[in-house]
DNA sequence: GTCCGGGCTCAGAGTCGGCTCAGAGTCCGC
DNA sequence: GCGGACTCTGAGCCGACTCTGAGCCCGGAC
């Protein structure tokens, strides 16, 4: 469960979030001004910290400070000031985000899922890869990998196989396909595609004449299905 | 230097933000379109992207999925739309932030430089010495060693190298190449890689005739094998 | 049943890209 | 001004990739 921690002098605010964050199933933690705030991120950290900058005690930009000594926990910061001057000395202190009220609540929570999704990919290292039941392909690293062994692909194969895995499950048209490889000149010649994609399937799918990932849709385009 | 791509198909703020990103040290690459964004993303990825919503040709959710399929590129959403279902949508879709316009440079500036430093702390990881069976290359000294000795690299060749090993495992096209290391006007100049990866080859590979770290992928780059 | 169009497979020809080597040109330090 | 290192260029050779054409299969139309 996602632990949110709450920073704000404003009973009414704190309540709202709190109830709304918890209706999304996130487990919330509040404070009222920045040292309760500061050690209760030391007690228990926080997965994120929606941190209002007009607190009794500290300056908005202490607490990040505070907190940036030790975590690089996701900072929220919420606001009332439009000025741009605070919004960059809040970021530049090492804020990832600033809100400024009054703030819709499905925009709050956007940005609090964005918050969040972007903490967790950066602790799983791995580039992003598309897998299917027999192959895998890697598309930053123009990679494609069949069970252990490396898949050697042509230019003109992967520009191919990388088309239709970048619309996984849609189908894409053989005029679309021939532009995006081919260039804007080769639009008719549907031939190619016949056997580029004999050649893929060759190479990837486990039985070639009846493929299960890259599929034909006769007169209209292929198809990958992941 | 920090690689910012910039989407946008209006020329006006296409120009105000080169120019300022410019003169802040950045290095500016541009797309008027959804395509040109996608194919200059990955033909060069950038450090960072600043995506205007309101292309002609593709929704903005597609670019963002478009990237979002093979990189953790930080984007920045350009928004002129200020309702919140269109940043929900955005947010969720795997925007960083949403910034509305119109907009003040000096946040919209913060929010980049919030963007990349968040981007940068996943990456410090470890040393920056890479290691292989036949050669080690440490990138901070800048130095090759092989075996006991110490391999000596001409300024290019070193170029090349460091190119490739910042990219373990991964497919540098021969054009990224070609622009990193002898600039934007060498990009069709592919004979020149052939001659110095060869060059490297002989220096650090133990069979050059067939490589096992510095591969060649025919009609589209090379790849460092650790 | 026959015809026909779209799709699949295979094999061969031509072209293109890649490797190697050697030599000329250029830049820099002494 | 000289020497050496570095960079660029060109030629020959080779292998791989791309394209093309022919034959075959399948399903639908007549």
């Amino acid at each position: 469960m996602t632990r949110v921690l709450v920073v704000d002098d404003d009973a009414q605010i704190l309540r709202a979030l709190r109830i709304n964050l918890a209706a999304r199933g996130y487990q919330v933690l509040t404070a009222v001004d920045g040292t309760a705030a500061l050690t209760a991120a030391a007690d228990a950290p926080p997965d994120v910290v929606v941190l209002d900058l007009g607190l009794p005690d500290l300056d908005g930009t202490e607490v990040i400070a505070g907190l940036r000594g030790w975590t690089q926990v996701p900072i929220i910061v919420l606001s009332a000031r439009t000025d741009s001057h605070d919004k960059v000395d809040a970021l530049d202190a090492g804020a990832d985000d600033y809100v400024t009220k009054p703030f819709g609540m499905a925009e709050l929570l956007a940005r609090l899922r964005a918050a969040v999704r972007r903490a967790s990919v950066g602790q799983v290292d791995g580039d992003p890869v598309v897998v299917t039941a027999t192959f895998t392909v890697d598309l930053a690293a123009k990679r494609v990998r069949r069970g252990d062994a490396e898949v050697h692909l042509t230019p003109t194969e992967w520009g191919l196989l990388e088309q239709l895995v970048r619309n996984p499950g849609r189908l894409v048209g053989q005029k679309q396909l021939l532009r995006e490889v081919w260039g804007p000149a080769y639009t008719r010649e549907s031939n190619y595609l016949r056997v580029y994609l004999a050649q893929l399937r060759r190479k990837l799918e486990l039985d070639p004449a009846h493929p299960r990932h890259l599929i034909t849709e006769p007169g209209m385009g292929y198809r990958f299905e992941p």
